[in-house]
Parts: C-alpha cells; sequence; structure tokens
DNA sequence: TAAGCTTGCG
DNA sequence: TTCACACGTTCGG
DNA sequence: GAACGTGTGTCTCGCAAGCTTACG
C-alpha cells in the first residue's frame, strides 16, 4: 500500500446558498492547482493567474459566470446576474487585462449564432429582405441569404469574447486530469445529485507527471475535436513524433485511439501508407488485427499471415487471428490447420409470437411463464458487475499513489491498466476471503455505500432484493472464479455475459441464458464467457428465437 | 400555438 | 458523448 | 460466415427560459 503525505487536504465546496458560490468554487481549484502543481505551469502563467486572482470581486464573479458557460461570444446586454450590481462596469475592468474584448466584426457563423432569426433579417440588404418572411423561411435560409451579402459584419451591439482561453482550458484539465468533467461537479455533488466516495488525496498527486504531459492532452483532444479539419498524412505525422517523447500510459491510450480512428478512416478511402501505419503505431486493442485484415484485403497474404502468428494479446486477436490464419493459410499454400475449435454453448429454442418490446423481455415473459420455480431477471453485465464493485469496494477506492486526485472521481485512474490487480494484491485477496467466509456480508456494504459512484454499480437497474437473491443462489467459489477471470482483464471482461439469469432459490442454483434473435449470432467475447461457464460447470446456455407466423 | 431542442442554473 | 449490444449490408469462397 | 458500419438505449438531476419549427 502505498504512503500518503500527509499534507492533510481539504477540498471543500461553497455552500450553494452563497450567492457567490461559483466563485469560492472556481477560487478553490486555482489555488489548489498553483499551490501544489506550480511547477506544471509556467512564469507567464503563474503571473497572469495572480493578476486572475487579485481582480476586483464583482468583475472576478463575472468574468467566472462566463468562463463556466458556453461562449466563448457574449451580448452584454444579454448578461444579467442579480448578485452581480454593474455588468457593464465589470465589462470594463475585464476589458484592461484581456480578460474580455469587444468584437466589432463579427463573422457569420458567430453572428447566427448569437442572434436570432428575426434579428438576422434586420440586417439584410433591403432589396433582398423583401423576398423573405419569417414565418415562411427558416433560420438557414436567413443565413444563406445574408452569405451573399458578406462573411463579416458589424456586430449590431457590443458582443465580448473571452480571453485566456488557453489558461482556463489548462487549470481545469490539471485539476480534473479529463477535459470531461467540469465546475458543475461541484454543484452536483453539493445538491447530492451525484455522490463520490471520499478517498484520502495527497497534494503531491496530480493527474500529470509533467507539462509535456499535459500539453499533450491538449494537442490530443483538440485533435479529437476536429479530427476533419487535418489532412490524415499530418496527422499522422504529428502523432508520431509525439509519440516518441512521451512515456505515459494513459496519454499512450489516448493517442491510440485517434491513430486507431485514423487508420480506420484512411483504409476505408484506400490511403493505405498512412492507414498501415496509423494501425502500427497504435496500442489500442484492435490496432494489430484491424491492421492484419488490411493487409489482407490490400492483397499483402504474407504480411498479414505473419502478423497474425504474433502471440495474442487479447481475446479478439485470440480469435481473430486464428481466423485470418486458416483463411489466408490455404491461399499462401501455408497449410495452416487450426488447433482451436470454436466453442459450442448449449442452446435450445423458443418460439415467440410477435411482440412489441424487446426480444430479451418478451424472451424473458415466456420463459418465465413456462417455469414457476425461477425467478427471471434481465441484467446482462450488471449483476455480475454489481457484485463485483460491491465486493471489492475497498480495492477500488484504496488510497493508491496516483489513483486519485480529485474529491469527484468516479473509479481510479489506473482501473483498466495491466497492474491494476499487482497494485492491489494484499486487499483484493483480503476481499476474496471475506467473500468466503461470509458472502451476505456485501448487504452491509449495499446499505453502507448505496448511492455513491461505483464504475461498476449502476444502483437504478439493480435493487437490494436482487443482490440478496443472487448471494443465495450463486455457490461463492462459482462466484470466486466469475470474479478472477474479470480481474484478468477488467477492461475486456466486464462484458459479455448473458442478457438473463434464472434464480432458483428453493435449489440455491441459477442458470444464465443468452438471448438471440433470428438475426443475431454469438459475440467473440459472449461464447467466451459461456465457455468459461460451462467448464466451470454453470448452467449457460443460449436461446434461439422463432417466429411463429 | 404546441412541441422539441439547447442552454443555463443550482 | 461514451459504451455495450443488436441490426443490416457487403463481400468472397 | 466474416467483417464492417450503423442504430439504439443510456447516460449524473430537474427545472425554466428562450428559440425554432411544424402544424392546424
Ligand atoms: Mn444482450
Ligand atoms: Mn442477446
Amino acid at each position: 500500500m502505498s504512503q500518503a503525505s500527509e499534507h492533510s487536504t481539504a477540498l471543500t465546496a461553497a455552500d450553494i446558498n452563497n450567492p457567490f458560490y461559483y466563485q469560492e468554487n472556481f477560487i478553490t481549484v486555482i489555488k489548489w492547482v498553483t499551490e501544489f502543481h506550480a511547477r506544471l505551469l509556467l512564469k507567464a502563467e503563474l503571473e497572469l493567474i495572480d493578476r486572475f486572482l487579485t481582480l476586483p470581486q464583482q468583475p472576478q464573479a463575472l468574468l467566472i459566470r462566463l468562463l463556466l458557460r458556453k461562449g466563448p461570444l457574449f451580448r452584454v446586454a444579454k448578461l444579467s446576474y442579480p448578485e452581480i450590481d454593474s455588468i457593464t462596469a465589470s465589462i470594463c475592468a475585464l476589458e484592461t487585462d484581456g480578460w474580455l474584448t469587444t468584437e466589432a466584426l463579427l463573422g457569420l457563423e458567430n453572428l447566427a449564432n448569437l442572434f436570432t432569426k428575426a434579428e438576422l433579417a434586420v440586417l439584410l440588404d433591403e432589396d433582398t429582405a423583401h423576398n423573405y418572411s419569417l414565418a415562411k423561411h427558416n433560420k438557414a435560409t436567413f443565413i444563406a441569404a445574408l452569405s451573399k451579402q458578406s462573411g463579416q459584419f458589424a456586430a449590431p451591439e457590443q458582443v465580448v469574447s473571452l480571453g485566456h482561453h488557453a489558461l482556463f482550458q489548462r487549470l481545469r484539465l490539471m485539476f480534473f486530469g479529463t477535459l470531461r468533467q467540469d465546475f458543475s461537479a461541484f454543484v452536483t455533488t453539493e445538491l447530492g445529485h451525484t455522490r463520490y466516495e471520499q478517498v484520502k488525496l495527497t497534494t503531491d498527486t496530480c493527474a500529470f507527471q509533467c507539462r509535456s504531459d499535459v500539453d499533450t492532452y491538449l494537442y490530443l483532444d483538440e485533435l479529437s475535436q476536429n479530427p476533419e479539419q487535418a489532412c490524415a498524412a499530418d496527422m499522422l505525422a504529428a502523432l508520431k513524433s509525439q509519440a516518441a517523447q512521451s512515456t505515459s500510459l494513459w496519454l499512450t491510450r489516448k493517442r491510440s485511439r485517434l491513430l486507431f480512428d485514423l487508420g480506420v478512416k484512411s483504409a476505408r478511402e484506400q490511403q493505405f501508407l498512412v492507414s498501415n501505419e496509423a494501425f502500427e503505431h497504435s496500442t489500442h486493442p484492435a490496432a494489430r488485427l484491424r491492421l492484419a485484415r488490411s493487409l489482407e484485403r490490400q492483397g499483402a497474404l504474407e504480411n498479414a499471415f505473419e502478423l497474425a502468428c504474433a502471440d495474442p494479446l487479447n481475446l479478439d486477436e485470440e480469435v481473430g487471428f486464428e481466423r485470418l490464419k486458416v483463411r489466408v493459410g490455404k491461399k499462401i499454400s501455408q497449410n495452416y490447420t487450426t488447433v482451436v475449435k470454436a466453442f459450442s454453448p448449449p442452446s435450445f429454442q423458443l418460439t415467440l409470437a410477435p411482440h412489441d418490446n424487446s426480444v430479451e423481455w418478451a424472451a424473458l415473459e415466456a420463459l418465465q411463464r413456462l417455469d414457476d420455480t425461477s425467478s427471471y431477471h434481465y441484467c446482462e453485465n450488471k449483476l455480475f458487475c454489481a457484485l463485483f464493485g460491491l465486493t471489492f469496494w475497498p480495492a477500488i477506492f484504496a488510497p493508491i499513489q496516483g489513483a486519485f486526485f480529485h474529491p469527484f472521481q468516479r473509479q481510479p485512474n489506473d482501473l483498466y491498466d495491466a497492474d491494476f490487480y499487482s497494485r492491489r494484491r494484499e486487499i483484493i485477496e483480503q476481499q476474496f476471503e471475506l467473500l468466503t467466509q461470509d458472502p451476505l456480508r456485501l448487504l452491509q456494504r449495499w446499505d453502507e455505500k448505496i448511492g455513491l459512484s461505483n464504475p461498476f454499480v449502476d444502483w437504478r437497474s439493480i435493487d437490494r432484493a436482487l443482490i440478496t437473491l443472487a448471494l443465495s443462489c450463486i455457490n461463492t467459489t462459482q462466484l470466486i472464479a466469475i470474479f478472477r477471470r474479470m480481474l484478468s482483464s477488467l477492461y475486456n471482461l466486464r462484458r459479455g455475459f448473458p442478457d438473463l439469469i434464472a434464480f432458483n432459490p428453493t435449489a440455491s442454483t441459477f442458470q444464465l441464458i443468452e438471448v438471440k434473435s433470428p438475426t443475431d449470432k454469438l459475440q467473440d467475447h459472449q461464447r467466451a464467457w459461456l465457455q468459461f461457464f460451462a467448464e466451470q460447470k454453470i448452467k449457460a446456455s443460449v436461446c434461439h428465437i422463432l417466429y411463429s407466423g
């Protein structure tokens, strides 16, 4: 277990009743970042932050209001906040350091976003205006008409734009470790809409190790926002050169995702020079397989075969490489014969009348009617994930170094890393032990943790009674075996569970059923779970649906 | 004028 | 906007 | 049958205001 440096860190959210609660929270974050992670900021940035912190209270409040909104352009006349006395005075104050800038000219797109259809109509030249009516033509028509007049327009009223966007983006990223979260986390948490497990934080922990990692993230995020902009080859070159200097695992993952998408897109456009290289440089779980198939389509059969002979890194590769070798082996007279045979799970057929709801629900109803010894539930991954999340709660939220760095995290940063288990081995094994001793202990944990965010527990789709039922019907040894398999690759193996589960409380047994409509077929990872269940002597089968008439 | 969507807000 | 799953089309043997 | 691309439900809450469009 990692040692926490005892910089006890109270990061408290502001009281909602404070009319300036947003200001308080924003300042809290700024101070947190500048105090503890100043080494990731440039001198110029720190100076700018200083000036921000010394802004008079009212203009600063207004600026923060605007920073929290979509922006970056605002109509001054539309701004109104009861807690801010003089909007215009504050605007003036904010124009001195470039926090806000008045925009005299507006591009058409900005203009159209800021003003209503009626307001745009006024801007039409007089001789064209009479061709259009507000009732008959939609807003796009007016925009198109305006575009024939000009691409730039004098702002009809004062419009301001936010400055220093890059700095604030950077600060938000450094605090949250992602750009997908924003300051609304403070409020939703304060209101109790979302609740997070409280993990002891240490001030020396940040989402980022070095400044260049922050830069990298910002760059990758920008690329993923508008991937259409750069040409594919340029993008590839940029991502490649960046990869050379980065060590961070999760940034590599983020970049690999982009490279993978780039590869898929280029391959579709038959730009194989780009796509092959993009796949090669991507660590995305599906990248190698995709590359191998792409090579096959390009006719580079030897290359494809060779790649498919690599050790499979995951289930998809295992199955996909095998299929490819069989397919391509014949053509290049490699004479490859398959050793592995696809597992075929037990199955049965069920005939249904036409139904409105989904095939899973319809099958559930039909099966339930045929069998009054068991209760049927449509859970897919939800139930086993919930059991997993409850069982390993203390491990998931263990204060491992670097795993948690702000109070609004739903999961540790390394949840899907290969060493998730090894970094928590002791505590995980301890929970296995507790589970063996007393499975019903999980119900206590349910009561204790109910409502708290957990990456495996969806509180609304599962209830306490179902957990109780599950614990009384699922043999602990079997449950442990399932958990061990999940732990071997959390990212891949938290999905693929059969649609339905049926509990027989009298016999203390259960069975799993994957429903397949006539048009659907078993996915590889679903098949893998079914094979595992068969090996573990867990009753699991596929229900093939037929339709009457 | 109602419905449907986005945005802001706490 | 992401994820997991289902559905539908294309393609080659 | 395999592979690929697309569609669907779901999403962290609930409400109000403002705007646009479809509809009668
Ligand atoms: Mn399913
Ligand atoms: Mn199914």
